[in-house]
DNA sequence: CTAGATTGCGCAATCA
DNA sequence: CTGATTGCGCAATCTA
């Protein structure tokens, strides 16, 4: 991930031809095989010698082993890759989880406050009361101070 | 390697063996075809009322058509996941920094909470101060005994 | 160049 | 029956 680099061929539909013959009556499937349209580039660094894979016969044994080993590092991948995502979702729920937790202490903790602050407004009133006393007792005053 | 599974006849789970011959010579490939697993058999397995599939020669123009809307599908089955994985994963992200703008204003409402006890801490100390004098108190010391 | 890891795609079975 | 999912294999690439 995060390797915005190679631009894939990917000549679906675009630069490639289906080819399709006919020819699998009893029961044989073939699939379409990809051709590239534009076989034409700088033809260099390609010797006459071998024109592209020495071993398009691939009907041999080595062929076989190494499309199983293939078949394994796929299934592989996509585990992994699966495995992945239901750990990413797994994420977003504890993350979830986390965020109403943090919620739930900021409510409490808003809370707290504003009791605090009615506390300290409630006595800078009385000592200003007490500053200029005016027929009002104070013991009698503050009284309903309660915290939770 | 932890996955210790199918050799070469590998069965599917319906009971079907795959099997493979080789005739793509100039690029067309095959695909394994299935075959039933039980050939010569007591066969006991289905009602004769219905073998299997009525029609499996699908080499005709219906299955291309069922095929290529089915491969439409999957595609974009294939393209919805991506996108609910890739949204997942933004999703977590989003979550990170809402996680962290709610810490930050724990934070902040905590040192809030804590002056304001500390301011409240010590205002209960000077009124403890007024009502019981001790003469220990610093700013009180220079009242009352030191007019001499 | 060799070998594993990814990725796009088609097929078939199964689900809904 | 039809579209949506899912598992699997193949081949092209990428990566080490």
């Amino acid at each position: 991930m995060s390797k915005p680099s190679q631009e894939k061929p990917m000549i679906d539909q675009n630069g490639v031809s289906v080819i399709q013959t006919q020819a699998h009556a009893s029961g044989l499937q073939q699939v379409p095989q990809l051709v590239p349209v534009s076989p034409g580039r700088g033809g260099k660094a390609m010797p006459p010698s071998k024109a592209k894979k020495c071993t398009p016969e691939k009907d041999s044994e080595e062929y076989r082993q190494r499309r199983e080993r293939n078949n394994l590092a796929v299934k592989k991948s996509r585990m992994k890759s699966k495995q992945k995502a239901q750990d990413t979702q797994q994420r977003v729920n504890e993350l979830k989880e986390e965020n109403e937790r943090l919620e739930a202490k900021i409510k409490l903790l808003s809370k707290e406050l504003s009791v605090l602050k009615d506390l300290f407004l409630e006595h800078a009133h009385n000592l200003a009361d007490n500053v200029h006393p005016q027929n009002t007792d104070t013991t009698t005053m503050g009284q309903n101070t309660n915290a939770q």
